[in-house]
DNA sequence: TATAGTAAGCTACTTTTAGTAAGTCAAGTT
DNA sequence: AACTTGACTTACTAAAAGTAGCTTACTATA
């Protein structure tokens, strides 16, 4: 356990078992998906070429066609896989709390650990190019996000007794999210802020108002 | 002054008083921005092609060349164009508060009014596609609101006596940046909010953290 | 074991679009 | 009249997405 192995090291090492190159379909899917995201992390979405990652995983072009459809969908996948990975992360960190307050420090904790170990890709993934254009893909993220969200403010209303609109859950997530994206891609150019302090520094930022926004909410029903 | 006039037209209606076709450079550039931003706004920067904008101002391809320079650079003027707007609008509405609470209220309610005003530019050119990675030009509004947060956390720790380290300004004014403009985006599925609730809204999500962040940032000088 | 079927891959295209080289044409200036 | 300049054109190149159609190796079964 010395070593350790990127995803493209492991996917390559896999291929490379196959020496007369006629790789099963799932093992080259694996490769160039790790190819792809390393490239995306690389150049960015625009710049990247479909014909580099198709000689780079040492193989024609129409085979990645055949394995992905487009770069397009090519790229959802990678941000799909990528923000699995983060949600799985956060989740597990929020499982080990109970209370509100205590789960939202821990999931934001682990997003800025997560980060820090996945700069590159997360800032050509989720940040740059047509990032924005896929939100779709990386709304998962925020729909986890929605829970802990949820969670701080259901508590808050449950005393008084309210039931809050979804919709104001909904668009409080994102903007709770959007917080923590943009302060994400500030801290690219800030790395000596360890991930303590930019974790403690959102909640101090953000709970106050999540707690209190319950009477703001109740105001109009 | 019955009927309101779009910037094209203004800028189409100046370029035909030349009816030989050849138009002074500044006119041309004038109406060439316009073009480029409706079609931005309708397509989307990568869909949007050089050869349409040619078409649609009458004109050859190196004309727009010449006068533009890049596809990218004309992408970031009208970025430049829109968010100069944008932040004229901001500091109009700011100018007529002095407390940093109504400053960043009525800042607020400008940002949701004026993206009201002008949802499809604004989704092109700040939020689809390749709009991130332009984030250099959309920089300056969020230098705008760095101002207000300053006005709201210095006002907050003059109190304490303290002086704030600079660098946590500008990470929690990004932040702040990020909530509105992940909640705009938002709106933009539920345009039957009015501004006034939006503007409340965000209000009551962070001035509370905004005002009772001093505390946390004294912890760390 | 011969052979049909299939999975993996290739060469060689088409199409689209950003960007450019080189020239035309009208209007003033000397 | 010759000369420069500024707006504009035609006709290209280059790069990259995506595809049609062929080849080759492996596998199952008669």
């Amino acid at each position: 356990m010395g070593t350790t192995h990127s995803a493209v090291q492991i996917a390559t090492a896999e291929v490379e078992a196959y020496p007369h190159g006629r790789v099963p379909r799932h093992i080259r899917e694996k490769q160039v998906l790790a190819l792809a995201e390393e490239l995306f992390a690389e150049k960015g979405f625009a710049v990247a070429s479909m014909d580099e990652l198709a000689l780079r995983a040492g193989v024609s072009k129409p085979v990645i066609y055949d394995l992905v459809g487009s770069k397009e969908e090519l790229f959802k996948a990678c941000i799909a896989r990528a923000s699995g990975e983060l949600r799985e992360q956060i989740a597990e960190a929020v499982s080990h709390q109970s209370e509100p307050v205590s789960q939202l420090r821990a999931g934001s904790l682990a997003f800025f650990k997560f980060i820090d170990e996945h700069r590159q890709s997360w800032s050509a993934l989720f940040v740059g190019d047509v990032a924005s254009s896929f939100s779709t893909e990386a709304e998962s993220v925020r729909k986890q996000q929605f829970d802990l969200v949820a969670g701080l403010l259901e508590k808050a209303t449950r005393v008084i007794g309210t039931q809050i609109e979804y919709k104001f859950l909904e668009g409080t997530a994102h903007a709770v999210n959007g917080a923590f994206e943009a302060v994400a891609v500030w801290w690219w150019e800030h790395p000596e802020l360890p991930c303590e302090v930019m974790s403690e520094w959102m909640v101090a930022l953000l709970v106050p108002g999540l707690t209190s926004l319950s009477d703001f909410l109740n105001i109009k029903p």
